[in-house]
DNA sequence: AAATATTTTTAGATTAATCTAAAAATGGTA
DNA sequence: TACCATTTTTAGATTAATCTAAAAATATTT
């Protein structure tokens, strides 16, 4: 049985490592998890002896098979809490993070196997994300870029391909935050530009520039 | 804010100083916790040190004012979340304790506001105690152990003080559920056995610790 | 390849929460 | 009151999780 220090861990670990498709450095850990190299060592360590994680000294790690299907098991329930939070009890997606940071710990299968039937089995949560099944299989939403999207179709921003300070603080600006919802009113054929509407409130016109770096799912 | 361990500790206080009225003996702490009188000690010493108990060597604790608020608001979570299990996962009562011992622990004030307006902000819990308000309010429901009751007398079932899972999976198999209809048909002086009749159908025999446990008002 | 910079690990501390064993205080009774 | 049993506290360890500072390994650059 992990503990929560340790299903945070195994967790970030397990994300670094689906994006890098490499092994993960003690660094990169100790970035994401706001902590120190030094504490990221220890727990490695620790992590490795329960045969979580694969370690070789100045190597960074690998996930193992049975750490894989830990990681998903948490992300499971991080990503079930989530819909739960949104979907029922009315949280705005920006609201439902740090409860659910903490609520993906609680140990009870019966819990999550209630929860899961409780919510009608959802496949994505409210990022559009895959949740993960009791088996740890799941599969990703189709994504698009906004700028392939016909007048009318909405979705969740799911990835922004550009991440230059520039454009992040522009997205800022505009609100088109991650998990926001975006609906596309008008397309202008001349130069590609758009009109969108964000979140069912504030409506902005973006450059094709823009819309081909925006990508949403349903 | 206090960890999990001393918001346990705290909780566990709060109880026997309502059952005693009295200061609580550090062996009585112990033994609900499972745990050493020495651990006691220490954790007095850090809950008194933060103002939630008042301690004086080997004169036992008290529970101060805002202890007193604080354990409420630990026990709002609880029954809150017991409440959730049993209406809304489908939860039978023996099932929801140790679930709602690790809920209880979660922070976020937004998340209990909503629960309660999503249960309906409901003042018992499945085990007929009172749930407490955001300001630590609450109201007992007068009740009387069948123990208690003479022959003849009847009652509702609204709460049970021993919650073990093998007592509550007795009360099931019996059909003593919360809300049943309960009426003393006869009394054994000799053992403090009982022949009860619960819902108008069925009679069971009951020995006296089972009848001291089960508590009904009209 | 040597020098320098960066990353990672080790060594040694710290805090929370626990324990065992021993010492101290309290309370009841002969 | 003095003794004895019980309760409570202290002293000293342990484990998990963290830190800082220094040492070791790896990577980069001249």
């Amino acid at each position: 049985m992990l503990s929560f220090a340790e299903e945070n861990y195994l967790k970030a670990i397990y994300h670094l490592s689906e994006q890098s498709g490499d092994s993960v450095s003690t660094n990169a850990i100790a970035e994401i998890l706001n902590t120190k190299a030094a504490s990221v060592t220890d727990m490695i360590k620790r992590l490795s002896g329960k045969g979580i994680l694969s370690y070789q000294k100045y190597k960074g790690v690998n996930v193992s098979e049975s750490g894989r299907k830990a990681a998903l098991q948490v992300i499971r329930k991080h990503r079930l809490w989530e819909t739960f939070l949104v979907e029922k009890l009315k949280f705005n997606w920006d609201e439902v993070h740090d409860v659910a940071e903490q609520l993906e710990h609680i140990k009870s299968p019966l819990l999550i196997k209630r929860m899961d039937e409780f919510l009608g089995y959802p496949k994505y949560d409210p990022h559009g994300d895959p949740i993960p099944d009791e088996h740890g299989e799941f599969k990703a939403k189709p994504q698009v870029a906004i700028s392939e999207c016909e007048v009318n179709r909405s979705g969740i921003v799911v990835s922004v391909k550009d991440d230059s300070p520039e454009f992040l603080r522009y997205l800022d600006k505009i609100g088109a935050y991650l998990g926001a919802k975006v609906k596309v009113l008008d397309k202008v054929d001349f130069d590609g530009s758009m009109e969108i509407q964000i979140d069912n409130k504030k409506i902005v016109f973006i450059s094709r520039e823009v819309s081909e770096n925006i990508w949403i799912a349903d």
